[in-house]
DNA sequence: TATAGTGTAATAGGAAACTAATACACTAGA
DNA sequence: TCTAGTGTATTAGTTTCCTATTACACTATA
């Protein structure tokens, strides 16, 4: 997989399965492929993929079970809980960072609406889940 | 100043700047402040700073005269490009992100519009430049 | 009970970013 | 011409991230 060289390799991980949980593709109790597996597929070090893991876990959104996988968390409050509060981290870093070029909120609007006019054509309907 | 430790400092320099290129703090022309002078303020060793305006450089952006100082370039053209490169980036950004979470062309729009009516109340008269 | 599949830990080494310190090169002005 | 202010370069040392390797702990099942 290819990787942003301007972000730790673990925290782009950490993002892919965040991703993956919320957009369904695994759902709550799920298992997740084994730490060697996924090192491969990401051509990675288990140690990153480990890592990356470890903090998941330690928010509680992955549960650990040695000797048998790791596994999607069952709760869905807490699932619920990680989109909405990814939503907001995205939002506002675009909110923030358009403020910083002295752009008005209802330009913010309109450009993004240009922006989706521009480049969401192919994908203007692919949110079913 | 801070810095978000998943990015290299240098790197958010150069954002620093750049924003303030286009948000017109600094105009075409304008000096910079002494490297050593942003290292201090910026509580950072001046050849970070250093990296920082050697891209802003290489890219035309700042220009270098050795004994006097960086100046920002007098090109408009390419501070118009500049501010539209970032435009976009910035909106790719968001838009890939939540994309990538299932949520549709309109569902962003509505989130995003929906982000601004709750923060952005105190900052909706904030672009009068 | 042996073995394969799983997570976890620890050590060593390399690369990139950053700091610190020093020196050099050029410009402007007293 | 001297000096202060500027950009630039170099070297050495630290920290973080990443890799490679090896070992250990637990689970399921043949």
């Amino acid at each position: 997989m290819e990787f942003d060289d301007k972000v730790p390799i673990y925290y782009q991980i950490k993002t892919v399965i965040y991703d993956q949980i919320i957009a369904g593709q695994l759902a709550p109790g799920d298992k997740l492929p084994a730490v060697r597996q996924l090192a491969v597929s990401l051509t990675v070090n288990v140690n990153t993929v480990q890592r990356a893991l470890r903090e998941m876990i330690d928010e509680g959104v992955i549960i650990s079970r040695r000797g048998r996988g790791n596994f999607v968390t069952e709760d869905t409050e807490i699932v619920e809980q990680l989109k909405q509060e990814l939503i907001n981290r995205y939002l506002k870093q675009l909110y923030d960072q358009l403020h910083r070029l002295k752009i008005s909120d209802s330009e913010i609007i309109d450009e993004l609406t240009a922006y989706i006019e521009r480049q969401g054509d192919s994908n203007d309907n692919n949110a079913e889940n």
